[in-house]
DNA sequence: ATCTTTGTTAACCAAATGGTTAAATCGTTT
DNA sequence: AAACGATTTAACCATTTGGTTAACAAAGAT
């Protein structure tokens, strides 16, 4: 969020916001070299092509989400701590770039096989220890049987929605974005409560 | 689904598919000509601009969920029965048309105002009913006391978060369609249960 | 049969758009 | 200060794109 100085970094924060706000079909290069204050070829001269400064982009964003996610779920904590600690994490995060969500689902309804190549090269996404974890607390009757895409599902859908339904939910609670954010604090401690909940004996 | 015969009916079908795999930006009007297997011009006839023509295909596909939706809020059944109903619902109505959440999404966020307009004309979505049955419930010591909105951004969340990301889902487990489509089915009655679970007192 | 309205197409157009080129400017080295 | 590489810009280009026009065909209406 620093202020960029060289042109490299003014075509790349002002690509960031064209791109999130327009996506990759909507965003015009003009659009972005107006952003960036800076001529229309000099995006061409840093970046080849527009799909490739799209390219640049969403990895620098998606990247950003990655790692914290996998150190968390490698880490030795318990399936309860990791999923509070997601859950906050994630939202804390997302709150600050509010815009990710949408483009993220936007790029994998695009390129679903490029955008798992893009997050994970070919290797698998790293999720052994915790699905391990996961059936070993089953065995020992710590919680319930569940199908882990589900318990999966449930997490992001109840971290990622409101994000990408945020708009409307502004317009139609008449909340503006600090109050929002103000939900999604709640959030942070109600959604892994709720998970919790459904999954423990 | 019905195969299209007269040019309007064709014309509808393709930009339907058109513009819920591209979006208004991705989509090109010679694309969805081709589709339709008519001249661009056609296009033109029957829609002035590619504009209108997306208002068209939007307001149908926004339209054919909401009534179903407001009659079930409005019904005279209890909360936990709608609860169970909206999902239930909306899940079998989505399996049918997958690309419809993300095309929503994208729509809310490309244009709020327009989008709150477009679906409810100038006066507010029709929750009182419901709203005033969950005081009612809270009050008697039935259920939790909860923030209605948190409510519904755990239902919508639970319910539409898979279908958005469906096509890593599809591809990070090896599941095909038919497969997806089951492990939604599930959802069908894990999600009313969760909710429920955790608002019940 | 012919006139008229409706539906359909090929050809065309202007603007927008991603991208290129060549000249100019700036900073650094010699 | 001359030379040189890196950076930046204005002008240009080819293609794409949404949209128009005018001719043409189909189908009723008189």
């Amino acid at each position: 969020m620093a202020k960029a100085h060289n042109a490299e970094e003014k075509i790349i924060a002002a690509a960031k916001k064209i791109f999130l706000a327009k996506g990759l079909a909507g965003a015009r290069m003009q659009d972005i070299a107006d952003e960036a204050g800076i001529n229309k070829s000099l995006l061409h001269y840093y970046f080849r092509s527009k799909d490739k400064l799209f390219e640049h982009i969403f990895t620098g964003i998606a990247g950003a989400f990655l790692p914290r996610v996998i150190n968390m779920l490698e880490s030795d904590k318990t399936i309860f701590e990791k999923i509070e600690i997601f859950c906050q994490e994630y939202i804390s995060q997302v709150i600050q770039t509010p815009y990710v969500p949408i483009f993220i689902l936007n790029e994998i309804n695009r390129q679903p096989e490029a955008f798992l190549k893009k997050m994970f090269g070919d290797k698998k996404p790293p999720v052994d220890t915790f699905l391990k974890q996961l059936k070993k607390e089953i065995k020992e009757g710590k919680i319930k049987s569940i199908n882990p895409v589900q318990l999966f599902l449930n997490i992001m859908g109840l971290c990622i929605f409101p994000f990408v339904a945020r708009p409307v939910i502004e317009l139609m609670t008449g909340k503006d974005k600090i109050q929002f954010n103000a939900l999604m604090e709640e959030r942070k401690i109600e959604i892994p409560k709720m998970i919790i909940a459904s999954i423990k004996k």
